[in-house]
DNA sequence: GAAATAGTGTCTTTTAGACAATATCAC
DNA sequence: GTGATATTGTCTAAAAGACACTATTTC
């Protein structure tokens, strides 16, 4: 008969991290927290959302995550993916060895309620990932380095970059996300004939509003019937 | 002041689950096991490597899992990769939440010792995944789902196949192994081609041995200084 | 019309793909 | 030489990339 106390010593801590990353002013923006300085764990540290997996509140670590996240962030998450999933004592060292089941969330800048009463700072991943492992609670600085390679790394093969645009944009917004995500210039013509015949996007006949004298741009969705594939990296500059 | 056991109630179980593979008779073999009769849970089902993580003796999820799946295979494993962390109660629905790292293993069938004394066997990846479910253990369909899934989404856009090749193989294998992983045909003269140009392989020198009368074909090897990209789903047939 | 960016046409170079030709081995 | 598969050459069509040109907006 299995007595579940039986392995009360053998079960090691669970949590969950999520990086919540959203594209501003022409880079990837995580949402940080800054921890007090009277933590009993890694005070005056930076810190993502997270949470400790709780058999008793949890059904599944996806929900944990999802919960963990939706009391911090008060808006549409559009993509949601598992990275990787860390363990060790020094995730938490003056505790047990814990798992860390890590993931990382899309969302559009423009339906961040970006005034809200949290301590939460959007800040550059850029910045933060010269920042020193110690600066960060738990192993939390390696989690933003996983979430900004697998980012940065489906960018090449898929068009991630969409989840991170406001529904409707441009060509050019797209390219220069792209650019940015995969460190390389693309080339515009082949980026714009490409991406025409894929079926990637769709018109959606409405053009940009530009403040200065200058032709608009054509706005565009994503085709929710696209089922090809689509390779940034195969075009350079 | 910290203390574990007040968490007790809290913990999940942890697995680590290893899905080893090799590539034989032209076509992905994954080592399972037939859980006998007797087992306390799911007894007379399919299981893969697996074992529950013991904070007392397991440093990481890891090690864990390279010593499940050691004491299973006595062979070198060439690429060892994290899947998904799968969780929830129906993972083991008679005991506890549970949390399940599950990994994969490409080995190379002619480093494997077929005839080993313990009750796995090299079936056929296709084969069982036409099966039901509940004729696995655990997760474990769910789990070779995802181990396909990845090793076919990783042949497209990289040289992964060739973990599951001899150090020395033709050009040919490598195609005919990216075209059964791809479920596509390929254009023989741009693959030759774009890999050349790509650097990523190194001729050895020596010709292939073959029963038949016939052109012997040039072996080559992985270039280790390699850090390119090569995309075989970029070749069609 | 001027300024500014969006988007396209055109030409050259490169690459893909079909197919034929050649290469190399055992017998 | 024959049979069989490996590998390359060649030619045509397609795609990439450079760059100039046209389009569309506001002022």
């Amino acid at each position: 008969m299995y007595n579940p106390s039986d392995f009360n010593e053998s079960r090691p801590n669970v949590g969950v991290t999520i990086i919540p990353i959203i594209y501003q002013d022409g880079e990837l923006k995580v949402l940080a927290y800054g921890r007090p300085n009277d933590a009993e764990e890694f005070p005056n540290t930076l810190a993502f959302p997270n949470c400790f997996f709780d058999r008793q509140l949890h059904d599944s670590a996806e929900e944990a995550a999802t919960n963990a996240l939706s009391v911090k962030v008060n808006a549409k998450v559009t993509h949601f993916e598992q990275l990787e999933t860390f363990s060790g004592l020094y995730i938490d060292p003056n505790r047990i060895t814990t798992i860390n089941i890590a993931y990382f969330a899309l969302l559009k800048q423009d339906e961040i309620e970006l005034d809200d009463d949290s301590k939460g700072k959007w800040l550059s991943v850029n910045t933060l990932l010269g920042i020193d492992d110690d600066e960060f609670a738990f192993n939390h600085k390696e989690v933003l380095v996983s979430a900004s390679e697998r980012i940065c790394a489906k960018a090449d093969y898929s068009p991630i970059a969409l989840n991170l645009l406001p529904n409707k944009f441009t060509i050019n917004d797209f390219l220069e996300i792209n650019q940015v995500l995969m460190g390389q210039g693309i080339n515009e013509k082949t980026f714009r004939t490409k991406l025409k015949k894929s079926g990637l996007l769709i018109e959606t006949g409405e053009k940009s509003a530009q403040a200065k004298r200058q032709r608009p741009a054509m706005l565009y969705t994503i085709n929710p019937d696209f089922k090809g594939y689509f390779y940034p990296r195969a075009i350079f500059s």
